[in-house]
RNA sequence: GGGAGCGUAGCUCAGUUGGCAGAGCACCGCGCUGUGGCCGCGGUGGUCGCGGGUUCAAGUCCCGUCGCUCCUCCCA
């Protein structure tokens, strides 16, 4: 009986995987570099954190959330994203008592139950940062410079990328948004779609990410709310746009770009690559000033956001960062000749691997002339181990890319073998 | 959520009008019995995604289903 593997699950494997490892040290590195420490947080939570956290009434909760009860019938969660948790920490573990700013990355697999297509998985992995404890605009555009620093490192070319910022004020501008919003769309109540009518009285920001193309349409000529943010918000938009252009971040603006998660506030950005097909967004983030007061912590500013590894993956590969590596991965490749070089063999192998050295043998009884195949494959240098040799306690070392072979002590090479393979 | 295309060997893919299941690569063997890459010859390997149906006969036609891919959408 064959088990498939669950949709939207993929498997990543070895040929895959020195690109993934390539691309969380150079993350890592970077993030180190900004002042940012890895946290780690639970990929099960308590369902209510991601709907009170996220928000009920969005897409991410309301359809994409793997949400089942343990044993005792408590509601958990996959995570979908990591922000919540991060906050749910930082609350939970008092960290802003501190009384300073707290820098967290993370690194780790995600759940929403969509439908799959090229960069887009059920189970995803994400790498982000979030910084707790400023409203600073200049963090907000520190933020930003690590995001774009990141495409550098990975060598990406900065034609196919761009930024998209936009403002969506804070919540007290909100109430006047939403009312302007909801005036217009309310004279336009018959041109949306059911989901939509009910979501002019629950929550009308949404209305303008619905997919009907109706709503789409009465979303192109909806209130902005760049132009209903109050002088403060205004002021910290100008100012995160003037520290953009100080650091030479091309950018552009974006009146229509709003996140598809409730607790941003302020700031919204996406950076997206047009290696990508429809799913364009390499990463996308903003402020959320009110989310650490919402999940029960002291009212506190901040900033972060999330880039898909799967996306990155692909744009890396696609301008050619990920070209596997036809490089032979172990220094010696032992080939043994008959069942008493063999078992001398096995000895030299452990005592090899303990002085560093990358070394293998074959376990699929080849032939000699099969292993020394499988020796140039993979090696840098084969190890030749016969009844000659070990009579004379010596081993012959063939140099595979130059074919040249010379005979050694076989105990000298076992105690200190780095010398020879030079 | 809506729409389209594709599932044949480990991989990439042929398979005509319904008539014996194929190639290249990979793997194994031999040429070459203690030396890889090149070459030649031979071989292993298949629930034709799965389940039904039509038919003397289905990889091929029909229905369903699962999966992948793309568009739309959402977002990372």
């Amino acid at each position: 009986m064959r088990v498939e593997g669950v949709r939207g699950m993929r498997d990543i494997l070895p040929d895959e995987t020195p690109l993934w490892q390539r691309l969380e040290e150079e993350i890592r590195e970077l993030f180190s570099l900004y002042g940012y420490r890895e946290i780690r947080v639970p990929i099960v939570e308590r369902a209510e954190l991601f709907s009170r956290g996220v928000g009920e009434e969005t897409e991410v909760v309301e359809k994409q959330m793997y949400v089942f009860p343990d044993r005792k019938g408590l509601m958990l969660a996959l995570r979908p994203e990591a922000t919540a948790s991060v906050v749910r920490a930082y609350v939970e573990h008092g960290l802003y008592a501190k009384g300073d700013l707290a820098k967290f990355y993370y690194l780790g697999p995600m759940f929403r139950y969509e439908k799959p297509q090229l960069g887009r998985q059920r189970q995803f992995h994400q790498y982000g940062v979030e910084a707790i404890g400023s409203p600073d605009p200049a963090l907000d555009a520190e933020v930003m410079d690590l995001a774009w620093n990141l495409m550098e490192r990975l060598k990406l070319r900065s034609e196919g990328l761009f930024l998209r910022v936009n403002s969506i004020g804070c919540r007290g501008d909100r109430p006047a948004y939403r009312e302007a919003l909801r005036g217009y769309l309310t004279a336009h109540e018959g041109e949306l779609c059911p989901e939509c009518r009910r979501r002019l009285e629950t929550n009308p920001l949404r209305i303008l990410d619905c997919k009907e193309e109706g709503c789409r349409a009465l979303a192109r000529e909806a209130p902005r709310s760049v132009d209903s943010l109050c002088p403060e918000c205004r002021a910290h938009f100008d100012a995160v746009q003037a520290h953009l252009r100080e650091l030479g971040l091309a950018h552009e603006l974006d009146p229509t770009l709003v996140r598809g998660l409730d607790y941003y506030t302020r700031t919204v950005f996406e950076l997206c690559s047009r290696d990508l097909g429809a799913q364009d967004a390499l990463l996308g983030g903003g402020r959320y000033d009110g989310l650490v007061e919402l999940l029960g912590g002291p009212p506190t500013p901040a900033v972060g956001f999330a880039g898909g590894m799967e996306r990155l993956a692909i744009v890396v590969s696609a301008q050619g960062g990920g070209a596997p590596s036809s490089e032979p991965e172990l220094d010696v490749y032992l080939v043994p000749i008959g069942d008493e070089a063999r078992q001398e063999g096995m000895k030299l192998l452990a005592a090899l691997r303990r002085r560093g050295i990358a070394a293998d043998t074959d376990y699929m009884g080849r032939s000699l002339r099969k292993a020394m195949g499988v020796a140039g494959r993979s090696a840098r240098r084969a190890a030749i181990l016969g009844g000659d040799e070990l009579s004379r306690r010596e081993i012959k070392l063939k140099d595979l890319a130059s074919g040249e072979e010379r005979t050694i002590p076989l105990a000298q090479f076992r105690t200190d073998p780095i010398p020879f393979l030079r």
